[in-house]
DNA sequence: GTCTATATTTGGATAGAC
DNA sequence: GTCTATCCAAATATAGAC
């Protein structure tokens, strides 16, 4: 099962990872990951024909992994503390692990290569979609699922931790006075989410105003 | 004053955003820049040294004339809803002109390479500079003032800007709910801000939290 | 399946003529 | 200050030996 090939395209797809992450998409050359995997270069291109190939396998390979490995965590989450407790420790690891900073230099390659757009777009719908699940179920009937939605917050989420990765990269004190006030702002709605039925409907009239604006706005 | 070798190093410059604005970082060689340019390609090397230092050039440049045609729109807010209208007008045009996403690609690029890096602190501050001293301005004395700062709160709406710029590149559909829950995001916040004292009790006391909570975390 | 060798293109950078 | 010509390194990709 585990023939020789499989092995050597296992070996790439990891360096291929590797290299994106420690180097950046820019130096994620045919040659550098397949000195980085230890093999030769021309085995790239007969196992996946281009190197974006490569790298597009190497990200759907890890983000499957990744998001695998907390189903156990999401599912158990109820309220939303919990998710925000849970999430914070999911970020933390992986952008430990440095998945975040593949993500958004896949996603900054997207932008003009349609096969990195489209192993962004992958990845991130894998994400999302967890996200997504746990939102509906934790903010189901509570006063801030009148203004916000599970999907396009999930979908704002993940946008904010991308931009805060590019941006930890060029300004460390910046990401992290940005981070901190992300993780206010989700205070915030906690504590929104607890007020009474007074803070609930002026809730409500700001969300009629946010749909009377909308319908005005041309399209 | 405007010398032939000025009229050349400004057509560069131009030629720089634009390719880097249309066909991204990874394209922008010293041979496509100059094509552009409609110059040859060795005064690149005479006029800026490298590419990259061209592409830094070109970004201060630009975001200098950006920000100062929006001081007097910055200088006439005095509200939050105010601030989010002209913040809304302002984010439009940039985005439509193509600058948020050269800042986009300079910051992945700066990820890792030095000269791309300092490009992109110097771009961000500028801008989070002026946002902040509206948002002093803007929350001063308000519920809100209690729970966010105004530098973290510049400093993550410039990286939720660029965060949802490159989502909107590889999943427009997405960005476009992404967006739509950051604008519900500032109505709720512009919401809390117009609730009375038992809200602003509630905050006092999320933020009270959010410092024992600081003061127990290991740094 | 894997390697060597190589064709081909592209890119950064410089020397030297004008 | 600008251009031509060129060197050199690095990149993608393929052919063909093993």
């Amino acid at each position: 099962m585990t023939t020789g090939a499989e092995v050597t395209k296992t070996r790439l797809r990891a360096a291929a990872l590797q290299v994106v992450r420690e180097q950046g998409l820019a130096a994620a050359s045919a040659r550098t990951i397949a000195a980085a995997a230890g093999v030769n270069q021309a085995l790239i291109f007969y196992h996946f024909g281009t190197v974006t190939e490569l790298i597009e396998a190497a990200s759907a390979d890890a983000v499957t992994t990744s998001v695998a490995r907390y189903q156990a965590d999401f599912a158990a989450v109820r309220t939303l503390p919990e998710l925000l407790s849970v999430g914070r420790a999911i970020h933390e690891r992986e952008r430990r692990e440095g998945n975040v900073a593949v993500m958004a230099q896949l996603m900054a390659g997207g932008q003009h290569d349609p096969v990195l757009a489209r192993a962004t777009r992958h990845a991130l719908s894998l994400w999302i979609e967890q996200i997504q699940q746990v939102l509906d179920r934790v903010l189901a009937g509570t006063p801030v699922a009148t203004v916000l939605d599970s999907a396009g917050l999930a979908h704002a989420v993940s946008a904010g931790f991308v931009g805060v990765e590019l941006y930890d990269g060029v300004d460390p004190d910046g990401a992290a006075s940005a981070f901190a006030t992300l993780e206010h702002l989700a205070a915030l709605v906690t504590t929104v989410n607890d007020l009474g039925p007074v803070a609930q409907a002026a809730l409500r009239r700001t969300a009629r105003r946010a749909r009377t604006r909308a319908a005005r706005r041309p399209s």
